[in-house]
DNA sequence: ATCTTTGTTGGCGATGTGTCAATAAGCTCG
DNA sequence: CGAGCTTATTGACACATCGCCAACAAAGAT
């Protein structure tokens, strides 16, 4: 008999092993919530002991912020090379990006992005903030503004990253709303925006 | 000495007990993070076995639920009410309702609605996402659109309302919004929906 | 072939959760 | 006023998961 019911045990260099246990923990929490994934569970299906997985990432917690961070961790992506020249011309270009950019991860980082707070946990809030306000500063750099637009336009602008991301649940979740018809409004929208922050930089007449 | 280390035990009617718990549960879960909430705490602060609260509850998540649907339960508000003839006028009116009511339940509201998924639960999700489609076909209706727009433009109302909760975030927990500022954009942006809906109702030219 | 390093294992103790039979508080009726 | 009854309430049991740590062994070094 060939059958090896203890299947013997390899060593495998850290950064493998890590990444390893990381790219079966992306996919347990992708597909079920996180009360709902135990260590255990990953554990198994990386073949490996418990005890393993909290030697690599300590706790269970500290291991799903890592998921969610590599999940929301988006290319960088070249803002430099938004075209057009007019306000509504970057406007389409940016939000035309943005929608690639989500439908290519659709489900992952729509699942981490609508983690939104794991019911108020402050540690996977601050990550998924993090990542809003990397998105907002982008829309503000390619729509123009400087490198410091300013603590008010940034909070503007990640209530508007708030916004692009409940229409994409709509458009690619819900499948209530076409592209189309997603870009129309952000597009619309963010104009608006940037309007209203010009028309009153510090709040209307302040 | 009149020191009761045993305090009696106390009868009381179902639903006065039943509402007790629910109070306590809606303070603690107000502070902390579902996951560092246990059932023990809210049964020792409420003076109750802790077999009491899943008698009354069922399970852990279960009273979670009843919290948030609680929590996000507003006064149906008289939209019928709302003041104004002109569409401005009644965009500031109803944005301005609505910054009153969140600003009263602040801390419980902003809790419960960033609670946004509990990670992924589908149960959460759904009381949440009632919850928005609720103040979604209030705007509407307000708005001046029937009793039933089209499920295109409740997806975008839908959209909206997540742009609301993200910078009611930014004025109430950051703090880094005036109520002005919000006012101004929000005002500004359900313009800019309404307008977007009307010249594309099934997307534009569809 | 033996030593050394360190990746890996398996189990212990603590904590949290759901369930259920036993208990007693408070009302009713003789 | 006391016995009986209803049922709100308790306390403990069984089970699951988690963080931790000492012991083990795989693979390279000598």
């Amino acid at each position: 008999m060939s059958l090896r019911s203890a299947p013997i045990r390899r060593r495998l260099e850290p950064d493998a092993r890590r990444e390893q246990i990381l790219a079966v923990a992306i996919r347990h929490f992708g597909e079920k919530p996180y009360a709902e994934v135990s260590t255990t569970d990953v554990a198994r299906a990386a073949g490996v002991a418990r005890g393993l997985v909290n030697h690599y990432f300590g706790t269970k917690k500290d291991l799903y912020l890592e998921v969610v961070r590599v999940m929301l961790t988006v290319p960088p992506m070249a803002v430099a090379g938004i075209p057009g020249d007019t306000p509504p011309e970057r406007a389409d270009a940016i939000v035309g990006w943005f929608l690639d950019v989500v439908s290519r991860h659709s489900t992952s980082w729509l699942a981490a992005i609508t983690a939104g707070g794991m019911a108020g946990d402050p540690d996977v809030d601050q990550v998924i903030e993090e990542a809003v306000d990397v998105a907002a500063a982008a829309v503000l750099r390619a729509m123009g503004f400087g490198e410091d637009p300013g603590e008010a336009l940034r909070a503007m602008a990640r209530a508007y990253v708030g916004m692009c991301t409940s229409m994409a649940r709509e458009w690619l979740q819900r499948d209530s709303l076409s592209r189309e018809q997603v870009r129309a409004l952000l597009a619309a929208t963010l104009l608006t925006l940037v309007e209203t922050a010009r028309s009153g930089p510090g709040g209307p007449l302040s």
